[in-house]
DNA sequence: AGCAGAAGACTAGTATGGAAGTCATGCTTC
DNA sequence: GAAGCATGACTTCCATACTAGTCTTCTGCT
């Protein structure tokens, strides 16, 4: 592991959450690439805690299915595997169509307000070329979307199948930068959801999250050493 | 906490996974009551370990919903809450049918050796009168399901959520015991899973799940000590 | 040369001491 | 009597030391 991390010391915060944040921020953008070995000590020594904080991190992200901790051996960051990816795919178009359907029920003026207003702030990104800027606003779609349909814990499950998803989806866009499509489906969901259509809502949804199995066999293809 | 926990030490498994696993039991089983206080000193004395692996997994079970810690002050048993179960039972429903419909479209002879041998013990579970047994036959049936289907990403999601509803199940069974629906309902999905009828399967399965909601209201007020 | 085995350099797992924070209790002061 | 503050008994959080397992590497023997 060569990428340099840091960690703010500042506030109040308790370490252990820095440090998962830290690291799950550097597993997704691949700072620290798939299959790569990683260790209490090394990690503590370069965020200046000690092996405790980080012991606990770890145990959180394999909780998440990003790290394997292997006893007495080491940790590894989990390699990127076709399966997983669409399986995590499958789980999240189970929970995501039924959200957006939900959502299409629960709408009103605010629903309107904030997605509109994210994806106005999805077009900037787009404009300005800022991929990192993307992924987070396209993080806070869905999020926002849970939280119209009224299912806090819907979210909880989509932010734990996730990360196996971005690592494909960071790849991608970093190649190909697909962000007007995305756009596109992001805003016929919305409309959908806004004129209380649940029906076209899932439809919408269902099609959007399709969209990264045209571009996992690319990508599994050209970055073969970071798949299993 | 009065119950008395214990702990195998024989064998090489580590003992965070033991104390884990001896934790989660007694908070579904709620030998360890919603809304009271656990220590990691209090349940580490008990079980003859260190501080350490009790606090690892307080951890992971404060990711899982169960444990809530407070940093400073204290960890609790989360009381279980109406909205939590519900929630949870949206989120089933939607992988469960996804897994129902994809378990339909895999089916072959292993499924039915393994779903008819489970009902089967389901059955004499029943006639023996014996909850526990039941309990764990019913998880063991919707693994199954996940596990034909492909899926076992699908599995960890469920195992995931399904305790927040596991506690209320648990008073409904000690109080009512419904067995007998719950059977006939799983036999429903069985035959339609096996005949291949994906559809007829996704709706035996949202049946099933629909089951919890007519329990919960009579369950949060005969247990209203143990809601939020 | 080739193999066996000891030694050492790692790893995560566990135990323990102390730091930092929270809260209830009781004393002091007005 | 009531408000404010010191105190002590808790809690989790973090650091550190030690245990135990794994893997490589080197050494000595056949």
């Amino acid at each position: 592991m060569s990428a340099a991390l840091a960690i703010d010391m500042a506030d109040a915060e308790p370490i252990v959450h820095k440090v998962t944040r830290v690291l799950r921020q550097a597993i997704v953008t691949m700072r620290i690439k798939p299959g790569e070995m990683v260790s209490e000590q090394e990690i503590a020594t370069k965020l200046g805690v000690s092996r405790q904080p980080v012991r606990e991190a770890f145990i959180r992200l394999g909780e998440a299915g990003l790290l394997r901790v292997l006893p007495q051996r080491g940790t590894l960051v989990v390699k990127i595997s076709r399966a997983a990816v669409e399986d995590a795919r499958f789980i999240r178009e189970a929970v995501e169509c039924a959200v957006a359907r939900e959502a299409a029920r629960k709408t009103g003026p605010r629903a309107r307000t904030v997605l509109q207003d994210n994806l106005f702030r999805q077009k900037r990104a787009a404009r300005e070329k800022d991929p990192e800027a993307f992924f987070t606003l396209d993080e806070e779609f869905h999020r926002l979307l849970a939280e119209i349909a009224g299912r806090p814990s819907a979210w909880r499950v989509i932010e734990d199948v996730k990360p196996q998803m971005d690592r494909v989806r960071y790849l991608d866009m970093t190649d190909a930068m697909p962000m007007r499509a995305l756009i596109d489906q992001h805003g016929a969901i919305t409309s959908a959801v806004l004129s209380g259509d649940a029906l076209a809502a899932e439809g919408a949804m269902r099609h959007h999250l399709t969209e990264i199995l045209r571009s996992l066999p690319r990508v599994a293809e050209q970055h073969a050493d970071l798949f299993e």
